[in-house]
RNA sequence: GCGCCUGUAGCUCAGUGGAUAGAGCACUAGUCUUCGGAACUAGGUGUCGGGGGUUCGAAUCCCUCCAGGCGCGCCA
């Protein structure tokens, strides 16, 4: 936490001089190591005038630290910090002792977050889309765990709903008709795949059912069954992609329980709702949700999703969270604002809430758009994609790209094993530095010397993973999380130069351990980036 | 019509107020008696979609226009 401890260095000097400022950044840079600016940010100014002098003034408080070798102010107002190398070098030994809870820091120490992520409907198989929200939550739920919180990672299943009704009507007629009775007309909204049949023929199995007349006496139970069996099977599928829940919460238990009638209630109680067309709709006093008014109770009674979904927040935020964070696809962009009102207006901290959009993916063999599978009809499974490039793959290349870009996942990039394929490059390197630490004899930390550290490959790589715990606990509040893909190839770059120029293995003992241990390290720290992107670190390849 | 996202090198993308805008791929030429060649070294391209504004400073913030994707239901 190199950039942490000169934020918190200059925070106390500012308070010291009674100078507030907002926020102070430190960057890393090919200035010095590490950068700020702040003094350019300084709007109040006490006995120092400009920039630059302030700059100064701090340099002259801040030199003392041995960690730096040189803190310079240069114009208009930056302040540099060059690293100690011997220094810095002699961290490798804490890094070393702490292992896989290296990157692990406490800021959020006894805090509580919920992850919500993928939940999707249980109408048919989980696609690449809905999928891209799996890694992301996943991976921001393990980030978070590593600055302190205690994290609740969930699925919110919408088992009930228009959506859900169109399905079991669609494969109850589906199994009439393959139990002999004639459809006449093929609806257009119908849900249709081969999944559909799959799942058809196991009903009627299941159900003994062998007449339309069985049919029509069980249909609430084919519908049940149905979801359950789709469900189950979405849960296998996030499964295979490495991510488990700790809660699968129904929509249909916040009707059947009365809480979704109650937090309407609540909300006309407050003056926050109308009734217009026979509907009770949604009005809160927000200039933006004006024209936005969205239904809560329908003509005919039944709730919809908006008013569960408040429910479940209202559910959620009862639960005295920190921090509560939903990985939704970008289509719920309207959805938000709405729900972020509710839950403001039912008096929690919205701050607190935080939604994550993520862009949808489209799925390409090379050059060529792939648009549906023989499964799922209209759409490219996650299964299907997952079979074809494995986990790892998987995972990585929806990791890649920030949220806010569309992908254009390519099933023939994430096959090849060369270079091009990013996630090969980085196991790559964590199964080279796993060989060299199996071949040399066992690592001898008492005739590690920092001082042997001194060349340009060596002080780069121990820069870069230094620069881990920072990245993850800035990650814990950006959700950046494509951020720590990058890091760990421009990581595995690193230690590539490295090898190809410092050789590792010598007679030199001092300097061969010195170098294991640096190994050592670089492999600690691939390993643990790699664990909270989900992909595995191979020992070989 | 309204809203959200995107537009950065030939391609795929990083970079959201800092200093000379960066990687990878592709392309060309090299590096194997040496710890794993799935690697490395060297070579260079940019109206940061266009225009205007804000300020010491803008790819980044604001306005506007253009292009692409998505959404706008008593769907979820």
């Amino acid at each position: 936490m190199i950039k942490n401890e000169i934020v918190k260095q200059i925070s106390t000097l500012l308070k010291g001089e009674n100078l507030t400022l907002e926020s102070i950044s430190v960057e890393e840079s090919s200035f010095g190591d590490y950068s700020t600016s702040f003094p350019l940010k300084l709007t109040k100014f006490k006995s120092y005038q400009t920039p630059i002098e302030v700059a100064k003034f701090f340099v002259s408080k801040l030199q003392k630290n041995t960690l730096f070798s040189e803190v310079t102010a240069t114009e208009p107002g930056f302040i540099n910090f060059k690293l100690n190398q011997k220094e810095a070098a002699k961290m490798l030994l804490e890094i070393i002792r702490q292992e896989k809870y290296y990157g692990k820091t406490s800021p959020n120490k006894n805090k509580k977050a919920r992850v919500e992520f993928v939940s999707a409907n249980p109408t048919g198989p989980l696609h690449i889309g809905n999928a891209r929200g799996g890694p992301i939550g996943d991976s921001i739920a393990s980030v978070l765990e590593k600055t302190g919180f205690q994290v609740q990672r969930e699925y919110y299943n919408n088992d009930i709903g228009t959506q859900v009704d169109i399905f079991g009507d669609s494969l109850i007629a589906l199994i009439k008709t393959k139990l002999g009775e004639k459809q006449e007309i093929v609806e257009e909204k119908t849900y249709q795949g081969e999944y559909l049949e799959e799942l058809a023929e196991k009903i009627i199995k299941k159900l003994s059912l062998t007449s339309i007349e069985t049919v029509q006496n069980k249909s609430e139970e084919i519908k049940a069954l149905a979801s359950v069996t789709l469900s189950e099977e979405i849960i296998v599928d996030c499964q295979a992609m490495g991510i488990s829940f700790d809660e699968i919460i129904k929509e249909s238990e916040f009707q059947s329980s009365g809480k979704t009638e109650k937090v309407v209630a609540k909300l006309k109680k407050k003056g926050l709702t109308k009734e217009k067309d026979s509907a009770v709709w949604f009005a809160p006093n927000d200039a933006y949700l004006k024209d936005r008014e969205s239904v809560l109770v329908r003509g005919d009674g039944r709730a919809t999703y908006f008013a569960d979904d408040i429910a479940y927040h209202e559910e959620k935020f009862e639960s005295k969270p920190d921090l509560v964070v939903n990985i939704l696809g970008s289509n719920h962009h309207g959805h938000v604002p709405r729900l972020q009102a509710a839950i403001a207006s039912l008096g929690f901290d919205a701050n607190k809430f935080k939604p994550i959009l993520y862009q949808y993916v489209r799925v390409r063999r090379g050059n060529e758009v792939v648009k549906m599978s023989k499964r799922a009809g209209n759409y490219v499974t996650a299964r299907e994609v997952l079979d074809e490039v494995g986990k790892d793959a998987f995972r990585f290349l929806l990791l890649f790209n920030s949220a806010n870009s569309h992908i254009d996942f390519d099933l023939e990039l994430a096959k090849k094993h060369k270079a091009d394929n990013p996630v090969y490059y980085v196991q790559y390197a964590h199964a080279r530095l796993s060989s060299i630490l199996k071949k040399a004899s066992p690592l001898d930390l008492d005739k590690f010397d920092p001082g042997l550290l001194t060349t340009a490959q060596e002080f780069s790589l121990i820069k870069k993973i230094l620069e881990f715990p920072d990245l993850v606990f800035e990650l814990s509040e950006s959700f950046a999380i494509h951020q720590l893909a990058h890091y760990s190839i421009s990581l595995a770059e690193l230690f590539h130069h490295f090898y190809e120029k410092d050789k590792v293995i010598s007679s030199n003992q001092e300097l061969t351990h010195s170098r294991l241990a640096l190994i050592r390290a670089t492999k600690i720290t691939l390993e643990n980036s790699l664990s909270l992107l989900g992909v595995s670190a191979p020992e070989s390849m």
